[in-house]
DNA sequence: ACCTGAACACCGTTCAAGT
DNA sequence: ACCTGAACACCGTTCAAGT
């Protein structure tokens, strides 16, 4: 079932004008999993941007065209990154669907799941964000069908109402995708072609001196604590929707 | 300082062979607050991907090449697109900057204008989200220097330590970026160009049991009364924080 | 001063032709 | 069966030329 992106078969050193490195002209032949494979590493690699169905090619050490065979078109090559992406919690050893301790953990590592992927792939994760949903239901970047039923089984089967079972999957929802979505943005998206150093004409803050004064407590490694605590704050609100029990103890397996 | 995005000036009905009845020739001459203007307006109307140098021209009136004398190109076109929709808070009479009373009024003003505008702009909302900022501390939705200094300078008069207040800043910015990017894409984004009936493919439930009995719970307008409920919870939570003080009761003004 | 024509390098995509 | 050449319509962008 998971599907290693990978695809180490016969990695000859033969990289020769191919740009960035790529796959090369791996023989075995083309196929719909391997070239949105290749899509995911060309885009961790070089950015979303510089994707082309020819460069794509080039990659896989092919004529652009050859793709079509394969795919639809480049619209459908972008959906099959994103759900190759998202797909990737299956395979993840930290996030076993079936062997959670209780609501509170199943959530907690869904949630890391999800981060480890967008800080894996910062240069899909936009595009994860922000590609219409198949459905209205379906909410960034919980995109499957298949996790949003394990979830909500999970949370009615915890004893929470239906009602309350979709509200915890909307909030966590928002949260997920607003604090990713932030967090691999600040971690410099579009570090990817050049970055010309620019000598960083980082806007005078010379006007705002309480932003000028906070700045340090707004650095990067600041925010990377938030996820946890934000986290937790929401799994103590999820909690409260529960009718008698209160959320048991932190770390303690309640079997 | 309210820019009127509509500029009517000089309206006359030569749409003649002007796509999507665009402010056609406008006479007037071009500038860059015109044309940046325009390029709302057309991607409201049309979506962002239909959005070229060429089709921004003839909604124009020009060639298209005449743009470029006004703008540098079309990135800077769409920084400008993003800039302009988030300046629009300025110019909202129910966000007034000066006259607030209290954080928490002052917060519940400033996150009601960004939905309004997300609302307002639903096709521009996802550039809002996700443009590389211009530093690690600008957080969208709140992109503006001047908003984010007005924020911080609230929130440490209201008694926030520098630490807290920067929390506060970031707390605040995940959980907009979030909410409004679901709610935004959840209605339709990208129901822009001809919408294919397709008779709705959507894909089987019938494998997903919970996910089609909850489904009447996952509509859009269940997800839309989130908003307010999420806003109190991170208002609470924010009010703990606070030294002393309880947070004062809702709607109570407490100058 | 301001816009346009023409040109360039590059897109996505199709399809007949090659192997 | 699978890939390529050539072609088409369209991009963003530059710049000499028109008015």
């Amino acid at each position: 079932m998971v599907e290693d992106p990978d695809t180490p078969q016969a990695r000859g050193d033969m990289a020769a004008a191919i740009p960035a490195g790529g796959p090369g002209s791996g023989r075995a032949g083309l196929d719909q999993r391997r070239i949105i494979g290749a899509a995911v590493q060309f885009i961790d690699q070089n950015g979303l941007r510089m994707l082309t169905m020819q460069r794509l090619g080039a990659y896989l050490g092919v004529e652009g065209m050859a793709l079509y065979r394969y795919v639809p078109g480049r619209e459908a090559l972008l959906d099959g990154v994103v759900e190759s992406v998202v797909d990737e919690l299956f395979g993840d050893p930290d996030v076993h669907l079936e062997a959670h301790a209780g609501w509170v953990d199943y959530l907690q590592r869904l949630a890391h799941g999800l981060r480890r992927i967008a800080l894996a792939h910062p240069e899909v994760f936009p595009l994860v964000a922000t590609r219409p949903p198949a459905a209205p239901w379906v909410r960034p970047p919980l995109r499957s069908l298949r996790w949003i039923e394990s979830m909500l089984e999970v949370m009615t089967e915890a004893g929470f109402t239906d009602e309350n079972a979709a509200a915890v999957y909307r909030a966590f929802s928002s949260f997920l995708l607003g604090y990713l979505l932030l967090e691999v943005s600040a971690r410099g998206v579009e570090t990817g072609p050049v970055e010309e150093p620019d000598v960083s004409p980082v806007e005078d803050l010379s006007s705002y001196p309480i932003l000028q004064r906070l700045e340090p407590h707004l650095s990067i490694d600041v925010a990377a604590q938030d996820f946890e605590e934000a986290l937790e704050a929401l799994l103590d609100r999820v909690a409260l929707l529960l009718p008698r029990r209160r959320r048991p103890p932190r770390l303690t397996e309640d079997k």
